[in-house]
DNA sequence: GGCATGTGGTGAATCGTTTCAGTGAAACGA
DNA sequence: TCGTTTCACTGAAACGATTCACCACATGCC
């Protein structure tokens, strides 16, 4: 049978070293008890394989020591690298990663994130998908809230990272302005789930900044999603010169697309992505994208958070600029 | 200031409703007490929101609704995708889900697994890729542990899900034997960190009982590991006429070391993986592969240890079974 | 010597829940 | 009417670590 082994307790300590439970909590934290005290229980403890009970710890009213994460969907590309990224930055902080993801589905963040508090954990990073609803105001009561790429309405955070859409959009927009594209078509995922658009107006206002003729595309976010959006898009008489997809996901299914009507990329039709999936690299043509830097986002989420329980000041807030990278799959108008 | 909320306990049920805590507890759960009065508390834990304080419930020692998962690497595609389905599968029985990853360092698992016990987990479910220590022993012995794809060397596991990697090799042999190939290139991670190489074993016997010359590289886990290792395999005289490389990561590197030599696939080189990785079936030549129902895998290994929680007895291993997906990227011997 | 200060401890309360062992009161059988 | 059962509930003891209040003893200082 298995799981049958008691773990230690202060108690086996005490009783081993003739002292008092207290005391054997004050010398394993090294205060108040003589130096000698101190080793003497220490080597006791690593006898036994003792480690503190965080339960009990966390009942007397202390931390858990684990942080929960909840992200829209671990299925994302982006998304499983920023856990993959937070739950190691947390890891280096000596805490306990408690993962939720909502799976795609906005209405399931709230319960997941009530389920996160429920299990006491000492704080939350939240990178959003759905729209705010007013029930974030109580979880931020209760657990301090770090957001990522989104504002929960009536939520105290302790933190913010932002991404800077503006720049985002623009930079690549910039890029395809440059190369002489004027008519474009954005396959945008954000339309679909994000109620206030940011980046659905990001797009219009450096559209009209660069003089562009941007149409919009809603685009569910899969593979499968944006291909046939793809290629009705792209058998249109006036085929826009260049595709730009918001998320690298839906740009292979734009390249897809292209390869079924026998486009060549980037010749007569450009495509870009956004995320820099590892393996934009290495499709063919390999894909121009834009990406958030992943490791700073995580080390500033993750940061905030633990400078809020040391309860150090600071800014607590973060704005994120894109990194373009250039390669095979734009190129200028032909 | 966030954080502040403090959460009901049973004594403010208690309070409000002039009865004992131990009658709250009792009618919360439904036993013992008038069906009228447990309408009366449910009403009232309803009103101001009560959830048990699963850390307290712990304490008493009960459970504490999270299993502990570990994988070798939330960097691999399989992984994240097996770890995403066992995080669903967990939380459709209510169970949390604490998540670590060995970051592809196999000397970090046990020290994870570790940390996940010292947490109190109800149980750990562990894709291992390292070798197994004697540790796991102890580990085993204070929690219920399920291992998937893997030998944990001395621990009693109460599931283990074993992937048939005989069939597995085999089923792609066949596949490239039928088109014609005889001197194969097979590209494997899985040497470089399984001490006792089952994988490596599978493919040759295998091998030996078709009538195969196959050449075993090894080959770091990545992208980048494979381009470079392809390259020097494909550019010799006597080339291979395929490439199975043993996860779709190193086959994408295989792909673009063919592009980088001009070579057609599959004209001149057939090239295959094995995961099915999602975008397998996109990039161009879309990839013939193989893969385990992730889903299954899943399902056996959360059921595997909701049934050992719930003492029920039976059959705690299975088999999983590969699936050959055929597309363009093997072709006949030209 | 008297008094403050410091050292090295101990005992007990606390966190919130579960559960064992009672405990009055009502109901019931003979 | 007495004893037994059942009912509905209460008190208190766990679980393990932390921490406050206290205490005995030694030391320092005038």
């Amino acid at each position: 049978m298995a799981a049958t082994g008691k773990r230690p307790t202060l108690r086996q300590i005490a009783d081993e070293t003739g002292l008092s439970v207290a005391a054997v909590s004050y010398a394993l934290r090294g205060e108040r008890v003589a130096p000698e005290t101190i080793e003497r229980v220490r080597a006791v403890a690593d006898a036994i394989g003792y480690t503190a009970d965080p339960v009990a710890r966390a009942l007397r009213g202390g931390r858990t020591g684990t942080v929960g994460v909840l992200v829209g969907s671990l299925a994302d590309f982006w998304q499983q690298t920023l856990a993959h990224a937070i739950q190691r930055e947390l890891r280096a902080q000596g805490i306990q990663t408690l993962l939720a993801d909502a799976d795609g589905d906005p209405a399931q963040e709230l319960d997941l994130a009530a389920r996160l508090v429920a299990q006491r954990v000492d704080g939350l990073i939240v990178a959003p998908v759905g729209p705010a609803g007013g029930a974030w105001a109580e979880i931020s009561e209760r657990v301090p809230l770090v957001t990522i790429g989104g504002r929960l309405q009536g939520a105290v955070t302790v933190g913010e990272v932002v991404f800077d859409q503006t720049a985002g959009v623009g930079e690549m927009l910039r890029h395809l302005h440059a190369l002489g594209h004027r008519r474009i078509a954005v396959l945008s995922w954000a339309v679909a789930i994000s109620p206030d658009r940011p980046t659905e107006a990001a797009v219009r206002e450096q559209a009209a900044a660069l003089g562009l003729d941007c149409e919009i595309v809603p685009c569910a976010y899969s593979l499968d999603g944006s291909r046939p959006l793809a290629l009705e898009v792209l058998s249109r008489p006036d085929r826009p010169t260049a595709v730009f997809a918001l998320s690298d996901a839906i740009a292979y299914g734009a390249l897809h697309g292209c390869r079924e009507l026998g486009l060549d990329v980037p010749g007569d039709v450009s495509v870009c992505g956004f995320d820099d999936h590892p393996l934009s690299r290495l499709v063919a043509p390999s894909l121009t994208t834009a990406s958030w830097d992943t490791d700073r986002v995580a080390r500033a989420a993750v940061g905030f958070l633990v400078a809020h329980l040391a309860d150090e000041a600071g800014d607590r807030r973060t704005l994120v600029e894109p990194r373009l990278v250039v390669r095979e799959s734009t190129g200028p108008v032909r």
